[in-house]
DNA sequence: TAATTTTGTTTAATCGATTAAACAAAACGA
DNA sequence: TCGTTTTGTTTAATCGATTAAACAAAATTA
């Protein structure tokens, strides 16, 4: 248990000012320290198996070269996935993330940015909650710099590196109606979050713009903490004698995973009875017996940009940086063309 | 860009000293404060909306109330599964979590380490990897408490949690045994470490106490660094014709979704030409046609124990603890009994 | 040789808290 | 009334670094 060594100890070891030991640990002064001198204090601080107090420097420098990161559920795949790349990007600049998982919920986010912001951390990444947009305006005026991922509020004039939601689900729903299927549901969350606002609002663009009516029986949208039944239910209902439906969009990766699970015990055949597509790429959608034609999110091209865009922030630029990236449908088995009995419908396979 | 708050600033604006202000905010010398000033020392405070420097404060109490944890990569399920118990366990005793990934690397989870000593994080949790001994005895001679989970060295007196991984794979084999297959494989991971030894050992030995000779042919030692093509290349061989394998384990889940993956674009009927096992509970084995029998590892009895040891370790406790969790067989299609023809073999479903 | 510059190092303030010890005033006890 | 407690608050050291400014000695210049 032997106690901790710090700067004085090389100090007083090698015989010099505790400001000498810093400046050659530090590379600082250059010129101006003799060489044999810094040698010997590099040597001691070895041999001492010296550790530089993180904490202390911090103080002093006010500086941690921590970043905050808060994501929905650090267990869900598209927020590990997202934190790794964050996790990479950070470390090639010597920044440590701490992490939270907010739950979509309010106070836990709270709590979050609370303690983060107590911790001194640099800058903050953020992929905010449903009712979160009270707090980030009022963390709009800390002087600390932040940056929201996945979701963000149009209202609001912040850093963001977001999907084109509205695009990715317009074009999931070309590509479904463009292999003939026509009445086409969508399970979805019941929340105001823009992202999945944006979903739902390509889903009904892209049905109008074909000329077929939307239909508010096909779509559900279910809570979050009671995904589960919520899908299943709507699975159900969806599946239900009499109100047929011959394709169907799942709004995200947890939503598809309960989806698939379900449709797998009721023995639906896909894309035959059922034609699917799903936002994100998991490897459950791989697994399918009908692997998934799904939206693919440039997650690591998003962690990437966030963190640029943070350190940079972090480093003196004020100037805001606002980014929809593009997605990517990669079609595959769930999805195969579907013609109506006796009608030729090209299918659009681009 | 208001500047920080700082002790200083209430007390000027009250009329104190700093003392007063930290033992009012910090709820000390109760009795000894007069209500009055108390009360408006907090008024003002919430007035200025004063943070505490937890910089400042950690430095002075030695005391950061932050865990380091190191896993293998965040992205995997099974660590981010684990990070989110350890983080909501952590956050019920006011702890922050920083991570890191260490790839399985040592030079990287020496870095890990490192930077997580400097910013004299209150204790570490880690899934150590294959070459990690040296690094844990080192770190053994630091004064500060770590506790290790999921692998663990046998040779090393340290704190951890981890699965029985031979009584796992033992009786995964005796489900198989049981059943009725007898040509059984393993893909695996070409590593030293413990638990992945302790699940080889167990295979072989299960062998064995049934009578089937271990046959080194049917065992797949693949590299962590190659996982698809291993794996790819393990279920093509074994798969071949002339030498069938009836029965296929799986030693960890990245393992199994690489395997699965394939064993879906072969067409392989499972359970019928295959059996199939696999450690850990992901939602790709519940997607794959024919459920997977898997072997569940209690993830949050792991991440609540490892946190609580660790807890109790950084508040004084130097009692070592070793835990070697049971792990649950769960049952499912991928293993439905196989009587070869004309016998009957009776299938354990206990 | 005296003045100036350069080189090498130390002094001391500072970051923002905590906290033992000191202190002053009021209340109490004999 | 005077000593002793109690109450309420302040002083000042400290955690472990960083860094501007001061300083002394050596080297250079005039």
């Amino acid at each position: 248990m032997n106690k901790k060594i710090c700067l004085k100890d090389i100090a007083a070891k090698v015989g010099v000012s505790t400001a000498l030991v810093s400046y050659v640990l530090n590379n600082k002064k250059e010129g101006r320290i003799k060489k044999s001198v810094a040698e010997r204090i590099k040597e001691v601080a070895m041999e001492l198996n010296y550790r530089t107090n993180q904490i202390a420097k911090s103080l002093k420098t006010n500086k941690t070269f921590t970043i905050g990161l808060i994501v929905a559920d650090i267990s869900n795949p598209f927020s590990s996935g997202l934190a790794r790349i964050i996790e990479d990007e950070a470390d090639k600049n010597n920044y440590t993330v701490i992490f939270g998982s907010s739950d979509e919920g309010v106070l836990r986010s709270d709590k979050l940015i609370d303690t983060f912001l107590n911790r001194q951390v640099d800058g903050l990444i953020i992929a905010p909650g449903e009712n979160a947009a009270a707090q980030i305006l009022s963390l709009q005026k800390q002087p600390i710099p932040f940056v929201l991922v996945d979701r963000y509020f149009p209202d609001i004039n912040t850093n963001y590196v977001a999907l084109d939601n509205y695009k990715a689900s317009y074009s999931a729903m070309e590509h479904l109606i463009s292999c003939g299927y026509k009445r086409i549901g969508m399970i979805s969350f019941a929340t105001s979050l823009f992202n999945i606002q944006e979903r739902k609002r390509g889903y009904i663009s892209a049905l109008e713009k074909n000329g077929i009516a939307f239909n508010q029986d096909l779509l559900f949208e279910i809570r979050y903490d009671d995904m589960k039944a919520g899908v299943e239910g709507a699975v159900n209902d969806l599946m239900a004698p009499g109100r047929p439906v011959d394709a169907l969009l799942f709004a995200t990766n947890a939503i598809a995973t309960h989806g698939l699970k379900h449709i797998n015990t009721l023995h639906i055949k896909v894309p035959e009875e059922l034609a699917l597509i799903s936002f994100d790429k998991t490897d459950v959608l791989d697994l399918f017996y009908a692997p998934l034609t799904y939206i693919n999110q440039p997650l690591p091209e998003m962690g990437r940009l966030a963190t640029k865009i943070l350190i940079e922030a972090i480093e003196g630029n004020s100037a805001i940086t606002q980014i929809n990236l593009p997605a990517e449908l990669v079609i595959r088995k769930s999805t195969s063309p579907h013609p109506p009995k006796g009608v030729h419908v090209p299918c659009d396979f681009r």
